[in-house]
DNA sequence: CTTTATAGTTCATTTGTTCTGAACAAATGC
DNA sequence: GCATTTGTTCAGAACAAATGAACTATAAAG
């Protein structure tokens, strides 16, 4: 197996670090990374996926999060624990992982909005 | 020809912004449409780009700005004028884009030091 | 120490996007 | 009308993403 590679937060392109989190399913599995204190392993990520996904391409998806300096990914045992590099890239490009995490509360509380907007509807008819 | 596309920003995912935003080509469209006060049409937006592209090129790329909830593009006359929506967008997704564009200007300054530091090294030598 | 199981990665193929030249459309002036 | 300018659309080529099958790396059992 080829060594995993983690950029210098300065050698990552700013878009590199949007394109990784521009796809929901990678959102989705940084924003598990982040959440936890504890180091989490790839399947149990997956676990937490809306839609599962085959393991191939969650190993990918890391992948992209990994090579966009987003996460470190470590072998401990037979297993891959993930962390978040989030306050390496703060220190950077300060201000930019916080506000693209606030920008996704925005959307996920409209939607939640939307959502009950529609089941109300359907209630009164 | 079909009606330009200009969605409400509260229908626009932040994935369609950071995936607009992550191409260099685009941030330097969208740079050049931000700064200026006066509007810029399309030619003149690709002229000052580093690389020349062809103009399907340029329309597909200012099409994606546009769908992003990014830029307005009106017809005036014969050409098409292009202004930034950044207002609409911060009040909806305060602080998004300004920290974007600080961490592009990080890169920037990273990267004209580089060009520096190898130009001494060249005459050094 | 060989086998089996587990956790991920890599590869090759399919599927989907993006780029771009050529044709088209819309406005203006002759 | 026809020519010019400015940009869009279409279709095929070039590129990237998704995924099943094969592979690697570690641990633990036999």
């Amino acid at each position: 197996m080829k060594l995993l590679i983690h950029p210098a937060i300065e050698d990552v392109p700013v878009g590199a670090i949007l394109h990784a989190l521009a796809d929901p399913v990678r959102v989705a599995l940084y924003a598990g990374i982040v959440a936890e204190g504890c180091e989490r392993n790839c399947t149990a990520l997956a676990g937490e996926l809306d839609a599962p996904i085959p393991k191939s391409t969650l190993s990918q998806h890391l992948r992209i999060l990994r090579e966009a300096g987003l996460i470190k990914s470590e072998r401990h045992g037979v297993e891959m624990r993930n962390v978040s590099r989030c306050a390496e890239i703060d220190a950077y490009y300060p201000g930019l992982l916080p506000s693209i995490a606030r920008a996704h509360e925005v959307q996920n509380e409209a939607e939640v909005k939307r959502a009950r907007r529609l089941a109300r509807k359907a209630i009164h008819s």
